[in-house]
DNA sequence: TAACATACATACATGGATGTACGTAAGAGC
DNA sequence: GCTCTTACGTACATCCATGTATGTATGTTA
């Protein structure tokens, strides 16, 4: 009921973000908003929905369920902002870099490669866990994580059909429609890249090469230099004191 | 599995599976057994452990949570049972066609296609489903499926090991070590069988090239034939009279 | 058919997580 | 300074799923 205020520690409100003794509102809810964005994201990717406990995430981010409450409507809200936040980062970090691949083949394995470094943060499994959790449900989470999914399937279908009429790809007459191979294609990826999370430097080119097999070609490392920066380091660690 | 042989309507206790008019305790018992077991087994694949409601389970078997209470003494011991089951018919489906193959290549590449035929059915995605979700935690049915998960690795582990040393996989100086190449192999197998789930007779070949793939190999369809009999139709209707 | 055990249903108790109402401190405009 | 609004914490209410206790009908054995 009563919060004693006297010991200087901890001003600014929550202390999950870094403490500045003058913020302004705007400044406090963005930090807050991140701060559970963030603690949220980690928890969905551990545990999925129905496991995700919002005091835990409260707390995680430095703050009360009170807080969380503010910023969001509710359970449901804050797990739609996170899948926006990491649809978004991912096209930013791996979609740019597909765009930019000279053709079809090379923008393929450009997602792999850049999928596997995606997902060596503890975020990487957000998507696929809310996609596994709400798969032939009708749930709002569900829709917008499956509306992510079918764009990343289109857009690889339409790489696919492009490097077949190309002769990149081998097609042959009782070959997979180019949809079926876009499933056989991300399906690799994301199997491949959460089994080899935490094993840099080698997911990358692993993953590189399941994706190429999927789409029935050899994968030449020499060819499509690695996308890799530096490992993420982001999203690991929540600054403490 | 089923001869009614009397024109008596639903005695013989539960309604799920066959009825007869003259059933033994221990084959009622069998009975209301299975039937709950394969309920679970499709809402442990659909919903996952936390999301699952036994009163949905039960209901689904065409019992109340009674029957399931009496047969388990709660959710966990009926997920174990679930778990072995799985494990059990996986080995006896899959496991098989892997220990005859003449040689470490063929192997695993029937592993890749015996998997993805196994999981034409509905029941494909529990074990996956489960070890997203007890990943890092303490809890009895994590520790099963990471036990039955531990298993294959090692077996694929060796195999590859094997298949390295006669000259059938590539193996660089800086290749990854073997336990990091079974990973990737099992992670690609997994993700490519599930996005491929009920897209026969496709499934089985894309299998195996991604996993191919992560091998270092180049998947050749004609070497190794498809293990694929009829597509599975066990676990898939429930009898609703 | 009398007694006992088993299979299963029904009703109740409990706990844990969500959501809501309310209270307090701190910024923002005057 | 005063007032309003925002950010956040605390306490309460509610719901839902589990687990348990009890009741009833059916097999089983004498």
């Amino acid at each position: 009921m009563d919060v004693r205020k006297s010991g200087g520690a901890d001003r600014s409100g929550g202390r999950g973000a870094a403490r500045q003794p003058r913020a302004t509102q705007a400044d406090r809810r963005a930090r807050t908003r991140a701060a559970l964005l963030e603690s949220a994201a980690r928890g969905l990717s551990r545990y999925g929905y129905g496991n995700l406990r919002l005091e835990q995430v409260a707390q995680d981010a430095g703050y009360t369920r009170g807080a969380l409450y503010h910023q969001f409507t509710g359970k449901q809200e804050l797990t739609l902002a996170v899948t926006e936040w990491v649809l978004d980062t991912w096209w930013q970090e791996v979609g740019v870099l597909v765009e930019r691949a000279p053709d079809p083949v090379a923008a393929l394995l450009t997602l792999a490669r850049g999928h596997a470094v995606y997902c060596r943060r503890d975020i990487a499994r957000v998507a696929m866990a809310l996609r596994l959790e709400f798969a032939g449900q009708d749930h709002p989470v569900g829709r917008a994580i499956e509306q992510g999914y079918r764009d990343l399937l289109d857009r690889c279908t339409a790489l696919i059909e492009a490097a077949r009429e190309g002769g990149a790809i081998p097609d042959g007459p009782d070959g997979p429609p180019a949809g079926t191979l876009a499933l056989a294609f991300v399906g690799a990826i994301e199997g491949t890249s959460i089994a080899l999370s935490g094993h840099a430097p080698h997911d990358a080119p692993l993953v590189a090469r399941a994706a190429a097999g999927a789409l029935g070609l050899t994968y030449d490392p020499g060819e499509h230099p690695a996308p890799d920066r530096t490992a993420h380091r982001r999203t690991t660690r929540r600054g403490t004191s």
